[in-house]
DNA sequence: ATTGACATTGGAGTATACTCCAAGGGTTAA
DNA sequence: TTAACCCTTGGAGTATACTCCAATGTCAAT
């Protein structure tokens, strides 16, 4: 598969999907050019970078995304102590789910002031909504 | 109470808070500055600071923010249609919480195949550890 | 009155994560 | 074989969100 049909795939761009491996995010067979020294992608680099995607829009950064993979491919892991971290990942994990039910119950509070006849608009004059 | 304090507080920088206020992202009455032109803060802004705070960490943007804090103030909106708005909002916080959900599983995973007389340290010798 | 710790501003610099060229080559279909 | 569309690289530029600094002012205690 080609990097188009990748970006294609996964929602990312061209760009930003050579830029993961630049980093070192996502690894391709350097044998795996072919004659015409293009990329060639799996299926599994595809799951990969949609998983990465995800984690993107929770908050991670690339470099805690980087950690979370590791844990997948756990048999390049040595072991010494990672349960610690783990746990320390999972707790952070926790809170960001909770407050995230936190914020979906204030916006179901803040709907439900708006239904009925007063279907609501947005009024928002910020700096924010431009340029600063 | 002043900046040094309310950064105290909230674990945000001096800097960030100006900043914060800088683009709107927060608002602090300019009558409340004192003889001084030092700015006052109030319990209020802490509290909203320590929310934005948790915000970022769930991977929204500061603009992001900046609409959904507008939902606490709604009396300042005006009612012609949020409902739809906030639903696409909500799903997406839902979304997020799924993802979380098994995230976290796949962490427990990984942690029960290190336990035991197994307890893992990691070796990782990613790019992304240093500069790129 | 001096010291040290706090605050102010404006502006420059940084980290992260892309995003967009330009210049070139490969592939497919008319 | 020419067009249209794919890919390559390197490097510059951008958006977001800070972060740091210098010059300066304020305040409280010794």
């Amino acid at each position: 598969m080609q990097i188009g049909k990748v970006a294609q795939l996964t929602g990312l761009s061209k760009d930003t999907i050579r830029w993961y491996e630049k980093i070192g995010l996502i690894q391709l067979n350097e044998k795996l050019r072919g004659e015409n020294n293009y990329r060639i992608y799996s299926n599994e680099i595809v799951t990969q970078l949609k998983n990465i995607k995800k984690l993107k829009s929770l908050g991670f950064t690339l470099k805690d995304i980087d950690w979370l993979q590791l844990l997948d491919k756990h048999d390049s892991l040595q072991c010494i102590s990672v349960a610690p971290i783990v746990n320390k990942r999972i707790q952070v994990i926790e809170n960001k789910i909770t407050e995230l039910e936190q914020l979906k119950s204030r916006l179901l509070q803040s709907k439900s002031l708006c239904e009925g006849d007063c279907n609501a608009v947005l009024y928002h004059p910020s700096i924010l909504s431009n340029k600063y």
